[in-house]
DNA sequence: CTCCTGTTAGTTGTTGACAGTTCACAATGC
DNA sequence: GCATTGTGAACTGTCAACAACTAACAGGAG
């Protein structure tokens, strides 16, 4: 027998999951305007439940309140990008430390080691490539025990994807060679702390400054 | 002539603050279940809106949905508090270290020393005090420049208010002597980010070390 | 032509009501 | 007595409708 308690999802949680893929995918573009009359009908749910979900996804910062609260779509601007990478690293470096102080230090490298793998088996696809790099920061995160920093990570993570997106990912992909994941696994290995957080952030600063001139150039282009 | 435009506040906005006031004062203890109908009837205004500002205060972390999306106050244990601290700490020691980097550092350390004095004027009032230790943490990372960092921080402050409420005001205080901060300062005079770093680190882990302590001795207390 | 003023369509803020689910407790059959 | 099955109260999920506000446009007075 394999009756499971089946899950009972909300329209609220469905709307929310829906809306915010269709952000970080970019289906939904930075700057877009969000009627709620249209989107509630686009989803056939009622107003009220589509405003909580929009509710949050503003406090994730994919969306924010303009004049007269009517939502659009984050835009992220090359200064921000770097803010974000600081934080982001500091967070990264903080759970490396975290990783090789536990006993099971071995495991969790593993572990780590075994996404930067399947990472470099997705070579060629975009969207997998991509998904497969936030995996393995977010597994970084999970690895360290720290609940409260793996959530305080994940707030970075819609903004993030939103970078990534608007950079393009063709470029963003340049951050995410596989090769450069072995490395920041190797300095863990040595039981360095340090030597890893500054492979970490080495790793952060390059991929922040790409994108953060990407964006850069295409604010540019805007202009004429 | 003084017609200067007016505050516009949307009941959602009210709500939301008053039950993060309700709560972060202790007024609403944790564990506390929360009725979407008897609020709403509490503060006079529909479900529908009232619902919106718990789903924030739900991601605060101020909140948590129990079985059937039944919202209760959250209940933060000794290992979350030092959780808590260390994502803290990362934090604001890159707030330190940002602010050490910047031309208008002499300017800023100014305005932090003006805020610990503060701190110190305020000796005796318990919940001013603390109102000044929260306001000169969060002036750190406002002056880091990077709003990134802030709005991160941010999202650590509503549970850490409950942590100070959890552990009773008084043991929290001992955290919070002017003294304590006027060595941060002094350490960012230096110039030397790694001193400051250090000094701050220290400074939070005392405080984590007797939060957490005080809550596991509640802990401990309840069993019997 | 310009300025001012209704007027209307579009969008969000807010509400009250209905439906579905769960828990506690009484009633029933063995 | 004990397990099982109604039964009702308590809550949350969801919805449709109303109210308030804004911006844009059309039309008339000067």
């Amino acid at each position: 027998m394999s009756i499971k308690s089946l899950q009972r999802t909300t329209l609220r949680d469905q709307c929310l999951n829906a809306l915010r893929s269709a952000i970080t995918t970019g289906q939904l573009p930075p700057g877009h305007h969000l009627v709620e009359t249209d989107l509630s009908n686009a989803f056939g749910v009622s107003r009220g439940t589509l405003r909580e979900a929009m509710r949050r996804l503003e406090q994730e910062g994919l969306l924010v309140a303009g004049a007269r609260g009517q939502l659009s779509i984050r835009y992220i601007d090359s200064k921000e990008v770097l803010d974000i990478y600081r934080v982001r690293t500091s967070l990264e470096t903080l759970a490396a430390r975290l990783i090789c102080d536990q006993p099971e230090r071995e495991a969790h490298i593993a572990r780590l080691a075994a996404q930067a793998e399947k990472m470099a088996r997705l070579e060629g696809n975009l969207t997998e490539q991509i998904e497969a790099d936030m995996g393995f920061h977010r597994l970084l995160c999970q690895l360290s025990g720290n609940e409260v920093l793996l959530k305080t990570w994940a707030t970075l993570e819609g903004p993030i994807r939103i970078c990534i997106m608007s950079a393009g990912l063709e470029r963003a992909l340049h951050n995410m060679a596989a090769e450069r994941h072995v490395r920041i696994i190797d300095a863990m290995r040595e039981e360095d702390g340090d030597r890893t957080a500054a492979v970490l952030a080495n790793h952060m600063q390059e991929a922040a400054l790409r994108l953060s001139q990407a964006l850069h150039q295409q604010a540019d282009e805007q202009m004429r």
